[in-house]
DNA sequence: CATGAATGAGGCTTCATTCAT
DNA sequence: CATGAATGAAGCCTCATTCAT
C-alpha cells in the first residue's frame, strides 16, 4: 500500500526539489536518485524536465486551492469571506522554508522556449482570478461588475504580498496588504 | 568616443542578458563573446558570476529610481505624485520584451549559496519602500503614521501589479493597481 | 578482443599518463581525448579526478606486488629471498621512462583535500611493509622480533633506492642500496 | 629595516608556499598577493614560475645544509658525526607541518620541460652526498673507499627515512633508519 | 516497463604570462 | 622599478537527453 509507482515518486520528488530548491537548481539526476527510480524510467513518463515541471505545477495547483478553500471556510470575516486568503497567506509563511510562490518562481527564470510552463502559469493565475471573482459574486452585497473590480484588486494585493513577503522573508507584507484589502471592501 | 573600457562592456552586456534572458540562462560564456573580452579578463574585474550579477543589480537600481522620479516629476495626479508610479510601469511595461521586476526574477530561483546578490534584492526594495514613504510624507494631507501605512500598501500594489503583469504579459494589472491605489487614498 | 569497455580506457589511460607525466600534468581532457570517451562518461564511472586515481594506485598495487612476488621467485641469494627485491628494482628501471614509485609521487604534490589518493598510499606502504616482513618470517633463520627490525631497515633502503634512482636517472642507488641490504642480513 | 626588497618578498613566501602547499598548488596569484608585489614586478625579477623554484631550491639548499651542520656538531655519536643526520632528521620531523624533502617534492609531479628545476634536484643531492663522503672522510677510521660506499648507504638510508616519514606522517622510520645506520657502521 | 551506459554541449573558474602605462 | 589590465589555454565538472539492452 505504501509503495508509490514510478510516475507518482518522480512528481512527488522533483514538486518538493522545484519548489525548495528551484527549477534550475534542480537536476533530472537529483530527481532519478531521490526518487529512486532509473533515468530511463523518468523520460519513459515525461518527454522532459519541462514536462515534468507541468504535472509538479497542476498537482500544486489542486492542493493550493485545496487548501485555500479550506483555510477560508474556517475563518470568517465580517468584510467577507474572502480576506480569509491572507489568513491562508500568513498560515503558509510559517511552513518550514517559505519559498513564495511556486508559478512566479518558476516563470522569472526559464529558458525562452519553456512554452508549456509559461502557460501553466497563465492558467493558474487565471483560474485563481476566477475564483476570487466566484467567493465575491457569492457575497450578496456586491454586483457581478462590483465583484470583478474587488476581485482583482484584491489578487494584486495577493501577488504583491506573496512575492514581497518571500524577498524580505517577513509576515508584514500579509499583513498590511489584508488591512489594505478591508479598506478596499468598504 | 565609442569605446568602452572592458569592465563597463561585461556590465552592459550581462545586465541586458541578466534582465532579458535571465540569469540562470545567461552564461559565462555568452557574456564574454557578446562583450568582446576575454575569460580572464572578465575574472580580472569580477570575482565570480554573483558578483557581475550584483554590479548589474546596484546598476538598475540607479537607473531604475531615476526613470520612476523622472516619470512621477511630468505626471500630477489629484490623490498625489506616487499616483505616477503607476503610469511608469505602463510606460516601462511598453518597452520591447517587458521582463517584469529585475529583483524579483532573479532571487526566485538562485542558488542557496548566491547570498549576495538576495542581500541585493532585499536592500532595492527596502530603499523603494523608503522612497514611496518620503514621497507620502512630503504631501501636506498625510501624518508619518499615515505616510508609513498608506505607502506600505502601494507598494504592495506596485509588487503585485509587476509580477502579474509580466506573467499575463498584459496591462490590466496595473491599470487595476492604480485604481486601488487611488482608492486606497481616499 | 580488441574493445576494452569505457571504464577499462579510462582507468588504463589515466594510468599511463598520472604515472609517466604526472597527476597534476595530466588532464581530465587529455585523458577522454586518448581513451576515447566522452566527458560524460568519464564521470558516469568516477565521480571526480580523485577518484580515477584511487582506481590507477589500486591497479597499480595489484600489478606491482605481482611483478615483485615473480622476480624474488626467480632469483634466489644466500642471504634470503628478499634480497631479490632490489633486482626487481634494477629491472623495473630498465623499462622505458622510468618514473619512480608512483605512490611516493602522488602524494608529495598533492591538492591538501585529496585525502583518498593520501589513504591510497599509507594503505599500499603498509601492505608492502607487512609483505616484507612475511617474506622474512617465512625464513628459519630469522626470529618474529628480527624479521620486523631487519624489514623496517630494509623497506627504508627500498624507499630510499627508489627516489634516489629516479631523481638521479641512475640505478648506482639500487646496487648499493642490495648491497647495505646484505650487509644488515648478517 | 624592516622592509625586504621586492625580489626577497618574493621568494620567501614562494618558499613557504611551495614547500607546504606544494609547487603545483601554488598559484604565481597567490605568490604576488601573499609577497604584496604587483604581477609585473615578479616578472621582472623572474622570467618564469619555473625560476622563483630554482631561486627556491638554492636557498632552501643553504638552509637545510647549514641546520644540518649545526645539527651534527652539538650531537655526539660514538659510530661518529654522520649518526647525527637522523637526529637532525627527527627535528626537523617535529616542526609544524612537516613536508618531507623539498626536492623530492618538486620532482615528482612536474612539466617536463621544467628541466632547470631537475638540474637543481640533481645538484642538490650531489652536494649532499659529497658532505656525507666529507664527514665520513674526516673520521680517521675509514678509508676514502670506506667513506664513499658507506656514506652512499648512508644517503639511501635518509632518502628512504624522509619520503616514509612523509607518507606515514611517522617518526619510525627515521628511528630505524638510525638504528640501520649504526649498523652498518660497524 | 525498467535499466544504466554513453553522450555533446556547456557550466564556472584559474592558469602562467605579456602588455601598455 | 612599479602597476594592474588583458589574454589564450586549460582546469574540473554537470547538464538534459538518448541509446542499446
Amino acid at each position: 500500500m505504501k509503495k508509490l509507482g514510478v510516475r507518482e515518486r518522480i512528481i512527488e520528488t522533483a514538486s518538493r526539489l522545484f519548489y525548495f530548491n528551484g527549477y534550475n537548481q534542480t537536476g533530472i539526476n537529483q530527481i532519478i536518485e531521490e526518487a529512486g527510480v532509473a533515468k530511463a524510467s523518468l523520460y519513459q513518463h515525461f518527454r522532459s524536465k519541462e514536462d515534468i515541471a507541468v504535472a509538479y505545477l497542476t498537482g500544486r495547483h489542486t492542493m493550493w486551492m485545496g487548501k485555500l478553500n479550506d483555510c477560508i471556510s474556517r475563518n470568517s470575516h465580517e468584510k467577507g469571506k474572502i480576506v480569509g486568503c491572507f489568513d491562508y497567506l500568513s498560515e503558509w509563511l510559517k511552513e518550514v522554508d517559505y519559498r513564495g510562490c511556486g508559478w512566479q518562481n518558476i516563470i522569472t527564470d526559464l529558458p525562452n522556449d519553456h512554452t508549456k510552463i509559461r502557460d501553466q502559469a497563465i492558467l493558474h493565475k487565471n483560474e485563481f482570478r476566477n475564483w476570487i471573482h466566484t467567493i465575491l459574486k457569492e457575497e450578496e452585497r456586491y454586483s457581478v461588475n462590483e465583484a470583478v473590480d474587488l476581485g482583482d484588486e484584491i489578487l494584486i494585493l495577493i501577488e504583491g504580498a506573496i512575492i514581497l513577503s518571500q524577498i524580505q522573508k517577513n509576515e508584514w507584507p500579509i499583513k498590511i496588504a489584508k488591512r489594505a484589502c478591508v479598506r478596499l471592501l468598504n
